[in-house]
DNA sequence: ATGAAAGCGCTAACAA
DNA sequence: TTGTTAGCGCTTTCAT
């Protein structure tokens, strides 16, 4: 029984087993049926390769191969439950395909993100789904440069298909629940209902605005500029912005429409300021959903996106190879204030 | 000009500059200064480099060096605000040592577990940070045995060092504020406190529960086995475990000790069916920290595990050596109820 | 049914 | 100051 230094390499396989290394390569592989490569061989290399403690090295491998065997998926951030729920989507699908799932975040920040993407694309990434970056054309040319496919999620792109929420719908049915769940006894400006948080210039805030005007208009009769406050996602910048339209229309609105959980964060933080009384007379919504919002001392309306489903699709499209910018959009579902239990809870602690 | 026709090698940017494919190398990968390599040459190739989009190939870099440039960390899941806080600090600290983070949830399962190990191991991953792992030894086994550098985050592990919490006085601390802020009126065994959540045989939980005992013991002057249900992490299990406590005792307890988030999960899941009077009657608290949690409609007393703090230590651990298997403890922050806004917001969204 | 040999892109001796 | 060469571990024709 021959020595081996370091982790064994398919050479030390063969001469282990007598055979050569193509023929350890193609049963380690699994392409020993095709080279037709009797049975008893394939045992004989398969027990000695565990035996061993074999492991194939999947640099050699892709250097050869010319690919990875990694998918990569770039998120804004992990601390958020939308983005959180995307992950745990993302690597189920990834390994289901025998990928190696790589998640990594670039806080919205233009030079991380080509950053990373570069690094991505150094790794020899097979393909990239790109979640809420803020310059969606420089990532694209560089995945297109280096012939990585790409799907867009959440926020769509110019050069390759998108997998997003269909935000008008979402927007539509949260904007109508907040409206139908104003109370009385507002006046003036505060009468009417605000939306808050998104950047104007992205697609998503775009039509969830867009909804927001539409639906206010339709029940309002009209609605101003000023009642749409695209503030960014930050909560600080959001924070600053609640405080100047309560101080403006001098209190919170009847209706509060909040544009992501990362905007809820600054508004609650400014909530804390207030009386709950204050708060609970204001009817609130938030695109974006996470279990302790739902148990807040206030009820909140909530648009849960379909996670698991965008991420679905965005793989179906990696797998058939489509690269026409299509636009996808997924239905989410409109979540009622406390209805947490309505859901399965998840099983993993 | 000649042409190239996928992605530019060294080969090419060797030819387009006239200098030979290791001088390229020395220059494109900084080491040009140590090989005493002109200025000019090196100006002259790193122009070239960048004009032809070069990149380095660290699948071919990786295999040569015989590493890869990757480290890794292992979560039980992404949708929790500690973990994905642990994310955050984990790709922050891994980017400012020029590594290429990679992160990945394994569900508390051990299957899970040592496969996604095999995976990364197979990937050349140079270290391995292991948070919350269910079967420690089997995943250090299999780390040692392929000499990946490993240390193991808030659960330790027994073959290599481990940056846990200090669940002793973080828990010491929890326990005696809600004791400290328990209300009257409660009688019987309503009137004693319980701790939920965890498992008896890991570290973590062994501590909080030891000081638990030891601060309700020397405020209450005893304790009974019952006061503490070690009924895993799992949120569904935990609304059964509440659910069966609150028929025992007649009511919610004086006092709860939540143990984690996804414990609380589960437990705010069973809260709803009450009313908001009896819950506010009850002193919360919970070891882990949710922005949102500290904005329920009753009072919650958090322990806030310096996860920063936490991944610092354990990288100063990997770049060090050290492979002891010592234990440090970081404190955590006690978070008083509906303090959010005393610190910092994330300024991204 | 299996082996030999070339080469993926890069780096590190060793030469010059 | 730079070039030549060998080889990391694997896969894949092509031969037999």
């Amino acid at each position: 029984m021959s020595e081996i230094r370091g982790k064994p390499t398919i050479k030390d396989i063969a001469r282990l087993s007598g055979a050569s290394p193509s023929t350890v390569s193609a049963v380690l592989s699994g392409t020993w049926q095709a080279r037709r490569i009797s049975e008893a061989t394939a045992e004989r290399i398969q027990e000695i390769a565990g035996s061993q403690g074999y492991s194939t090295n999947m640099q050699a491998r892709g250097l050869r191969r010319g690919r990875s065997g990694m998918v990569g998926l770039i998120l804004p951030t992990h601390d958020n439950r939308f983005f959180a729920e995307m992950s745990q989507s993302f690597e189920v699908e990834a390994r289901q395909r025998g990928l190696c799932p790589v998640v990594v975040s670039t806080r919205r920040d233009p030079n991380e993100e080509i950053r990373t993407v570069g690094t991505l694309i150094s790794y020899s990434i097979e393909s990239l789904v790109i979640a809420g970056v803020s310059d969606p054309t420089a990532v694209g040319d560089l995945c297109r440069l280096a012939g990585v496919r790409h799907v867009y999620l959440d926020l769509p792109g110019p050069d390759a298909p998108s997998v997003v929420s269909d935000n008008y719908a979402g927007s539509a049915s949260l904007t109508r629940a907040i409206l139908f769940s104003r109370q009385g006894h507002f006046e003036g400006l505060r009468a009417r209902p605000y939306l808050i948080g998104g950047v104007v210039g992205d697609h998503a805030s775009a039509r969830r605005i867009r909804a927001f005007r539409d639906v206010v208009t339709e029940v309002c009769g009209a609605i101003d500029d000023d009642q749409v406050i695209a503030c960014g996602y930050a909560p600080l910048q959001a924070r600053a912005e609640i405080d100047r339209l309560v101080r403006r229309i001098g209190g919170l609105p009847s209706a509060l429409f909040v544009n992501s959980l990362t905007v809820f964060e600054g508004v609650i933080t400014y909530f804390q300021t207030l009386t709950a009384e204050d708060i609970q007379r204001a009817a609130i919504g938030c695109y974006d959903y996470d279990p302790f919002v739902s148990a807040l001392q206030f009820a909140v309306h909530m648009v849960r996106q379909n996670s698991a489903e965008m991420v679905a699709r965005a793989f179906e499209l990696i797998d058939s190879g489509v690269d026409r910018p299509d636009l996808i959009e997924i239905e989410p579902d409109l979540i009622a204030p406390r209805s947490i239990y309505d859901r399965p809870l998840s099983d993993v602690g």
